[in-house]
DNA sequence: GCTCCAATTCAACGAATGTTGAATGATGGA
DNA sequence: TCCATCATTCAACATTCGTTGAATTGGAGC
C-alpha cells in the first residue's frame, strides 16, 4: 500500500486564515470572480480544499472576510478627506478621492468585480452586504460634491448622487479596462494606460461638474505619490 | 412501461433557431450571462438541451450567432449618423448615438454584458469575436468626435478615443444599474431612472467634451422618441 | 508521558453543466 | 407507396463544483 504523498495532520507551518484570502485574491484576479473554484484557490494557498471550510463557514463567508478586509482602509481615507473642515480645493480632493480609489483596487480585480457586481445574481445575501460595505464609501465621496457646491466650486444644478456614481463608477472601468485595451490601441506602454486614462477622465470630468469649467486646474499629484507627502500646492 | 410524456420525432411546429435565440436572450437578462445553463435556455423555448446541438455547434456558437443578429442593425444607424456630410450639430449628434444605443441594448441585459466583455475569461476565441464586432461601432462614433473637433465644436485637445470608451462606457453603466439603484436611493419612479441618469451624464459628457462648455444645449429628443421623426430644430 | 484539542487531509456525495450517440417520428420527393 | 432525410427527444457520459464526515497527526497542557 503506497504511502500518501502528504501524511495528515497539522503541518510544521500553520496555515493563516489570511493566507488563503491572499490566494483567494490571486486566483479572482488571474480567473476571474465566477470562475474562481475553492479547489483553485486551496490549489494556489497550498493546502486541501477542505481546509477553506475549516476557516471558514462557506464559500460566501471567504468573500465576506474578503470584503471585511478590504473596505475600511478605504473609507478611513476617504472619511479624511472628507471632512468638512479640508481646507483643500474641491478639484484638489476629488482626485484625492481618485488616487485613493486607485491605490487600493489597482492590484485587486476581484474586489472590482465585487464592487462592480459580478456576482449579484444568485447570491443574494451577499449583494446586500456589499451595498451595506459601498454605502459609506458613496456618502463620503458624495459629501465632497455637496461641499463643492455649497463651496461655489461646482454647479449649483449638480446631482450629486449621479455625480458620484460617474466618477467612481468610470474608475472601475478604466482601471480594469485600459491596460489592455489602450496599450493595443495606441503606442501607450502597458503601464501608463491607468494613469493617462484617469487624467483624460478627471479632467473632463472635472469641466463637466465645475461652476468655471474653463479655469485651469491646479497641479494634481501623480497617482502614485506618497499619500501622506502631498500638499497643494496654490496656483 | 408508461408511454413518454411526449412522443419522439419532429413537433407539428418546426423550432426556429431565431426562437432558441431570443430564449437565450431572455435567460441572459433574467440569470445572468454566465448563469445561464443551456438547460435553461432550452427549458425557456419549449424544447430539449439536446435540440439546440442541432442547430448549434456549441453554446459558444449560440453566442456568435447571437452577436451576428445584434450588432450590425447597431452599426447601421451609427454609420448613418457618423457620415461626414451629416448638417446636424455635434451635440445632436452624440445625443443620437446615446438614443441609438438606448434603443438597441435597453432590453437586452445579455448583450450588454457581451459587450462588457463579461464572458472574456475563458473562451478566448469569443473575446476577439467581440472584438471584431465592436471596433467598427468604436470607430463610428469615435469620427463623430473627431468631426466635432475639425468643425471647432469640440476641444482641439480631447483625445477621441478615450471620449469615446468614456461616453459608450458609462452608457452601459447607467443602463445596467440605474433602474434598480435609483428608485431605491431617490424617490425615482423605476422607468425614468434610465432617461434622468443618462440626460444627467450626457450633461455632464458634453461640457467635457465641448470647446465652450457653457453654451446651451440644443434641445434634446426623448430617448424613445422616433429617430425618423427628429428634425434638430436650431435654436 | 499521557491526553486532548486544533489543524489538516482524504474520499466521497449530490447536483449541475456541456456534450454526444442512439432512437424515433414526421415530411417530402421519387 | 416507399424511402431517405430532417427535426426532435431520451438517456447517458465525463467533468466540475461546493460541501461534508471521518480519519489522522502534531503540539500544548497537565
Amino acid at each position: 500500500m503506497p504511502t500518501p504523498s502528504r501524511p495528515r495532520g497539522p503541518k510544521p507551518i500553520r496555515m493563516d486564515p489570511d493566507r488563503i484570502l491572499d490566494a483567494a485574491q490571486e486566483v479572482f484576479a488571474r480567473d476571474g470572480l465566477r470562475a474562481a473554484s475553492l479547489r483553485a484557490i486551496a490549489k494556489q494557498a497550498g493546502c486541501d480544499p477542505a481546509l477553506i471550510y475549516y476557516h471558514f463557514d462557506s464559500k460566501e463567508a471567504m468573500f465576506t472576510a474578503l470584503l471585511a478586509r478590504r473596505f475600511p482602509p478605504i473609507l478611513q481615507e476617504l472619511e479624511v478627506v472628507a471632512a468638512p473642515e479640508d481646507p483643500r480645493s474641491t478639484a484638489f480632493r476629488l482626485w484625492e478621492v481618485v488616487r485613493i480609489y486607485h491605490r487600493h483596487l489597482k492590484a485587486d480585480p476581484g474586489i472590482r468585480s465585487l464592487i462592480r457586481g459580478e456576482i449579484v445574481h444568485g447570491a443574494e445575501g451577499l449583494s446586500d452586504l456589499i451595498a451595506a460595505r459601498l454605502r459609506p464609501i458613496v456618502m463620503a465621496i458624495r459629501s465632497i460634491l455637496d461641499q463643492g457646491i455649497a463651496r461655489g466650486d461646482l454647479r449649483a444644478d449638480l446631482h450629486s448622487l449621479l455625480a458620484t456614481f460617474f466618477l467612481a463608477r468610470m474608475q472601475l472601468e478604466i482601471l480594469d479596462l485600459l491596460p489592455t485595451v489602450l496599450p493595443r490601441l495606441m503606442g501607450l506602454p502597458h503601464d501608463q494606460a491607468v494613469e493617462t486614462g484617469l487624467r483624460a477622465w478627471f479632467d473632463l470630468y472635472w469641466r463637466g461638474v465645475a461652476r468655471d469649467p474653463l479655469a485651469p486646474l491646479p497641479p494634481l499629484p501623480e497617482l502614485a505619490a506618497d499619500p501622506l507627502a502631498i500638499k497643494e500646492t496654490r496656483p
